[in-house]
DNA sequence: TTCCTAATGTGACAAAAGTCACCAACGAAC
DNA sequence: GTTCGTTGGTGACTTTTGTCACATTAGGAA
């Protein structure tokens, strides 16, 4: 049963609400599913794999915000789409994605009929809240040595896996700097045994 | 009437309700409000003057999160409250504070029981959750004086005023950077005519 | 007034991060 | 195999920011 997988889902009619309405979807990579300037039209429920959050400020800096993994949902389009708003994010998937799509008018009358769901949202905005200030903190007072180090740490512990697909570019955007700076902490990395660079790929010990 | 600058409580019910268990406090400067790891009390709305909100990380930095304003009230307490969580902030007022105190046991009843008190939580918590974005940005991408350019206009446009009571190392605090900088970059807009510097106090052109 | 402290000013320097230029190397496409 | 675009490596340099040390000054307290 897909809502096995959503125990918050407390009340008998929501989970049965969940279940009907739900649409499970399967997504390509590198595919928009929340864009900017648009409505919401549908809450993602991710089953598998990961999306990732980004806004695009005036400037056209990308700032990433957070990701979207297994078991969890997009805390802003929730908001956004609770008050009516357009969308001031976007959300890409990374890999291949499997998640169910709640339409947007159930998650807005689920807000006001199960206790249950109106908690949902409290948390799921309140981890994200909480995910963004470590993130400013970080950006704040710590280098952008130990910052690479703890993207890498916490991205390992995110997908499970030691070794990581991406390019040195990728990181650096990631992290708001560049490409030539992650490099050269990556090698310094690798010859201090901390992980073993290859095209594409990081292998973390 | 007290609710009367607090419209969007539209529940005949709610508005009593607010009027008759909220208390009216007078609060000196630099006053404790919320204080980490303790339960929340009360959820603070702001008639008169401002309050600081601060997280402290495991360094002991105080990273700056937002100010609260007249007429706003302090999203991360509510959400923490609502979540029945330990303080994980600091709330402090800046300058002699009115508010109204509501009780955490109704804050909490009537985020089931009034739509516009719903509405209410999750309109404040977006707002404070775009600012901190907001502020990630900056940091991640704008320099120094441009950053400290933004705070001192946005600062007289919250007070009102077109003069500053703060010392540079205060200054320096909420940019998360060191009082010389602040300092320099001061004395080079006072040449440059932007502003007009005093001890304790900074005039904006 | 005089004294004292907090606030500010500033030069010199160090550290961190970003930029530029260019090369090397890998792997996919031909 | 050769070609070519992408990715990664690296030295040299600049810019930005932070730090240290110390001087100066304003304004309240004695």
């Amino acid at each position: 049963m897909i809502s096995e997988k959503f125990d918050f889902l407390l009340e008998a009619g929501l989970r049965e609400e969940f279940e009907q309405a739900g649409q499970l979807m399967q997504i390509p990579p590198r595919q928009l599913v929340v864009e900017p300037q648009k409505y919401i039209k549908v809450i993602p429920f991710l089953l598998k794999g990961s999306m990732k959050v980004i806004r695009q400020d005036e400037d056209g800096h990308e700032l990433f915000i957070y990701y979207i993994r297994s078991g969890e949902t997009c805390a802003v389009s929730l908001s956004t789409l609770l008050m009516d708003k357009l969308a001031s994010i976007k959300a890409i998937t990374e890999d291949d994605v499997e998640l169910i799509a709640i339409p947007s008018s159930l998650a807005r009358r689920w807000y006001d009929m199960y206790p249950s769901w109106r908690m949902f949202v409290l948390r799921a905005m309140d981890q994200r809240f909480e995910e963004v200030i470590n993130t400013l903190d970080k950006v704040a007072f710590k280098k952008i040595d130990e910052r690479l180090l703890d993207y890498l740490t916490e991205k390992t512990k995110i997908t499970g896996s030691k070794s990581l697909n991406m390019t040195h570019q990728e990181i650096a955007n990631e992290l708001s700097t560049s490409r030539e700076v992650i490099s050269r902490l990556l090698k310094l990395f690798e010859q201090r045994g901390i992980l073993k660079l290859f095209r594409n790929k990081i292998e973390i010990n």
